[in-house]
DNA sequence: TCACATCGTCACCGAATCGTCACATTTCCT
DNA sequence: AGGAAATGTGACGATTCGGTGACGATGTGA
């Protein structure tokens, strides 16, 4: 769980001597010293969690961070501010931005350990509910937006992750296309139902031999074998 | 589906800021101050969820929650505590007062908003939760769409499950052509009746020996054994 | 900007399912 | 027993449903 880290900051003495430290905690941790790295960064590689200065050479922290909020695959990075002084904490914390906590500069690695710590022990109380399915050999990885099958990472698109996650919140359960539209695509969305039935022929095509885990259930909808 | 969300604290700027980011969320939030405030507010417009402060000026949180779980028409509400300390959690949560999550002060929005949706998602899921038909040895399970004798499946078009669903749903009880037509294909849908008798025999078929339950009414309809 | 991935829709096909009919059988009545 | 009415049964054509491949629109990273 919680491990992997990614510290986002200008100065390259701070980047490095945070990665140090942090890596000397057990944690895997890459470095941006942009915020367009940071977000290149976050994509590819989905950390648990981000460290982010308040200021980069190309846009503000703030910024870097609005977009992790605002973006469903992200939305679960926790994200921990470097800050000047203890000024603006509360637009930053919480609120207007959404970022999990700060750490004022300068800082002691120490201090931010702690802090890493809290944050990500935090994360995987509230993940533990059912964050991580896992059903005849096909496991997904819900806040990572990940899916293995015989520990074999299948990539999926976002519509088919969360198709394929819907089913199997409820194996053996059947699910209308309606119900699978409302879930996947949001209430009232304007989607033929037939829609659902390309993107269960894409899923069953990128799961292989996995895909006979959906079974059909003519007249009615789709099921996960339970 | 759960949408409505009433939050109750005596600090102004906790709940505006708790207001907020739940609106931001999609949900429709009311606001309370006061214990009473809450009650008024839960009787007149019944939300799905209730973040309840543990401490209010004129009454315990402790105390609302209890009330709330022994009204009949608000037993339904999910309640959400929140606390200064992690201390008496066990009591909170479990049987004493029956809310179904707490979160401590201070918190960030983003762990309520995660454990808001969880709830709210547990709560459909459970209300969901359909029935489950079983006589002598005949098993009907709707929201699995599966039917089992002695353990053994069989499968079933969705006509021929519908009809077996409406039968034993009423084990004993004799429905009309006119009822089963109108119950299993719809109100109105114009289909001869003796459509129910070809499908009769189909089912009856499929069951092989369990094709017995069912009983003809030479006259008036069919019905399930009792 | 361009290449590429993703998504939603459509049209077509084969197969499962469905609805109806004609005929056989059973039941009930006189 | 004889006949009418109701139900069982088998067959057949019609319809529906889901799988599939293709296409265009849109969005997004390089």
């Amino acid at each position: 769980m919680g491990r992997r880290i990614l510290v986002v900051d200008d100065e390259p003495d701070i980047l490095e001597l945070t990665r140090l430290s942090l890596v000397r905690e057990g944690y895997e941790v890459e470095t941006a010293a942009t915020g367009e790295e940071a977000l290149a960064c976050l994509r590819r590689s989905r950390p648990d969690l981000v460290v982010l200065d308040l200021m980069l050479p190309d846009r503000p922290g703030t910024d870097v961070c609005r977009v992790i909020r605002t973006t469903p695959e992200l939305s679960d990075v926790a994200v921990i501010m470097l800050t000047a002084r203890g000024d603006e904490v509360d637009r930053i914390v919480g609120f207007e931005l959404g970022a999990d906590d700060y750490v004022t500069k300068p800082f002691s690695p120490r201090e931010l350990g702690l802090r890493v710590k809290a944050i990500l022990r935090r994360g995987v109380e509230e993940k533990t509910e059912s964050e991580h399915l896992k059903q005849h050999g096909l496991e997904l990885d819900l806040s990572r937006h990940r899916c293995l099958h015989r520990d074999e990472e299948i990539a999926l698109t976002a519509k088919e992750f969360l198709l394929l996650a819907a089913l199997m919140r409820r194996p053996g359960r059947v699910l209308t296309r309606e119900r699978l539209l409302e879930e996947v695509w949001g209430e009232g969305i304007a989607v033929t139902l037939r829609t659902v039935d390309t993107h269960m022929k894409r899923l069953r095509e990128k799961l292989g031999p996995a895909g006979d885990l959906i079974d059909t259930v003519r007249g009615v909808g789709y099921r996960f074998r339970e």
